[in-house]
DNA sequence: AAGGATGTTGCCTG
DNA sequence: TCAGGCAACATCCT
């Protein structure tokens, strides 16, 4: 569910109801935050940023981030209390063990959108000026600093450092100008084939090293390793993965 | 069948 | 003072 693609999906599938401009006629849910406030406002634009779906109103925007476990269903529900459910005239969505905020005002203001990868206005070359600025962080840590590639995941990052055939401990300064621009790219590329392969139920047949023993090319074990700041789970092969390091 | 994970925040500790 | 650790969230897969 969490990474950018998904919440691509999600909002493709939202704007196939044709909802924008409809009121919320009735609001429920566990959150503590103070729903009624979106009651007969009407919805200007559902949005994504990275991770973040976002449901857009006048004044403000709600804000939701599906973290690990997080689900929806719309025009269906589940057994379990939504977190948040938001009904309009012609449809129902339920928002179920998610994370929802207000972000005040122009919501222009608070996303930088060619931080996304998935957005129209992405900007490699503002990525590559980022990564610049972090000569000694790790390739597996960049992939997954959200100011820099908003809704790269962990199976993005483990499959873009397979398919550049770069190391994950690999650091920025020592990474060659040319496979930099190369992660960039394929950060952005990898994320619209997820979305693909996701839409046609085949994500995980296409994976080649994110949970994987063995490596598809060299065809021996891959290392499984929690790897860098971030500390997350990283499939990799020693062999033909190339560690770019000053040490 | 227990344990960990496509993720992030916030609190506690040293 | 702040970085690091870890629980919390609550579901699904292996």
């Amino acid at each position: 569910m969490p990474e950018g693609p998904s919440i691509v999906i999600l909002k493709e599938l939202i704007e196939e109801l044709q909802i924008t401009g409809q009121q919320v006629l009735e609001v429920s849910g566990n959150t503590k935050i103070d729903k009624e406030r979106m009651l007969n406002q009407p919805v200007r634009a559902f949005r994504s940023w990275g991770k973040h779906f976002l449901i857009c109103f006048d004044d403000f925007s709600l804000r939701i981030h599906f973290l690990l476990f997080g689900s929806y269903r719309i025009n269906e529900r589940k057994e379990s209390i939504p977190r948040l459910s938001l009904r309009f005239q012609t449809a129902e969505i339920n928002f179920y063990a998610c994370s929802v905020q207000f972000i005040e005002g122009d919501i222009n203001q608070f996303y930088d959108w060619t931080a996304d990868v998935m957005s129209e206005t992405w900007d490699p070359a503002r990525a590559l000026e980022k990564l610049y600025c972090l000569p000694d962080a790790l390739a597996c840590d960049v992939l997954l600093d959200q100011n820099i590639f908003a809704g790269v995941g962990n199976i993005i990052k483990n499959e873009v450092l397979f398919r550049i055939r770069l190391h994950p401990l690999s650091t920025m300064q020592e990474i060659p100008r040319e496979l930099l621009m190369l992660l960039v790219e394929e950060a952005r590329n990898y994320s619209f084939d997820f979305l693909e392969w996701k839409k046609a139920y085949t994500l995980k047949a296409h994976w080649l090293a994110h949970t994987k023993k063995i490596c598809p090319r060299c065809d021996i074990p891959f290392e499984k390793a929690h790897l860098g700041k971030t500390n997350r789970r990283s499939f990799y092969c020693n062999n033909c993965q190339i560690r770019y390091t000053g040490a």
